[in-house]
DNA sequence: CAAACCGGTTTGCAATACAAACCACACTGC
DNA sequence: GCAGTGTGGTTTGTATTGCAAACCGGTTTG
């Protein structure tokens, strides 16, 4: 039945769901580890912007941020934690289900 | 190049993008034609958060809104202009688009 | 030592998703 | 006929947000 799909599609991780977090885990989840200015550069972000999101989701325990120093520069890096691989998972398979969703039944 | 993948993912239609909004237009995109109270069935959103959803979806000019009156019922029906469905068939690509980057490279 | 740059964080603000309150009208019991 | 309940929504209030601009501690450059 179509309306159980239909309500799948209400229940998702919004902090996933949003794009310029989608982006950002997207990468560390094939990167395994990158720095803060390697995902600017990627996402195209602001720094002010992927800022916030990066605490956003390591307060969420979806990304761990190391902070070191390479030489004097500082340097920040950072990698999915597991929660947050298997939240990327998750929503993975919430688009699957929002791609079956919005085909089927088409006339 | 993966970076242009990732850039697309930012550029998504947040009218369509909303879960909620998502799950009303994928109805009416299926069914043609839809009254208040069955998008409310269907979605399960309150009828206050539907109302105002469709409000913004015909204000953006991707849903046609007709009240009419059943007897001495009032009725709203609703469906997708043609903008609307064309808006509706983008963000399909840009699932399609998400599912790729999200599944290509992994390790 | 002043100015500019680097690598970020914090602040301020406009937009928005949501539910609760509200509203107009129809019907029902008394 | 008029209190109370149901129907079919809209409007209001609020807490959360995404975003960029302003800021900040340190470093390099002139």
């Amino acid at each position: 039945m179509a309306g159980e799909d239909i309500r799948n599609m209400l229940d998702v991780d919004r902090l996933v769901h949003e794009p310029a977090r989608l982006a950002i885990m997207t990468i560390l989840y094939t990167v395994e580890a990158a720095d803060f200015l390697f995902l600017k550069r990627q996402t195209g972000l602001t720094k002010g912007n992927l800022s916030s999101h990066l605490s956003r989701l390591e307060g969420a325990g979806y990304v761990a941020i190391e902070k070191t120093f390479e030489g004097k520069i500082p340097r920040t890096i950072c990698r999915l934690t597991d929660a947050g691989r298997k939240a990327f998972e998750d929503y993975r398979d919430w688009l699957k289900n929002a791609i079956k969703s919005t085909e089927s039944k088409q006339k």
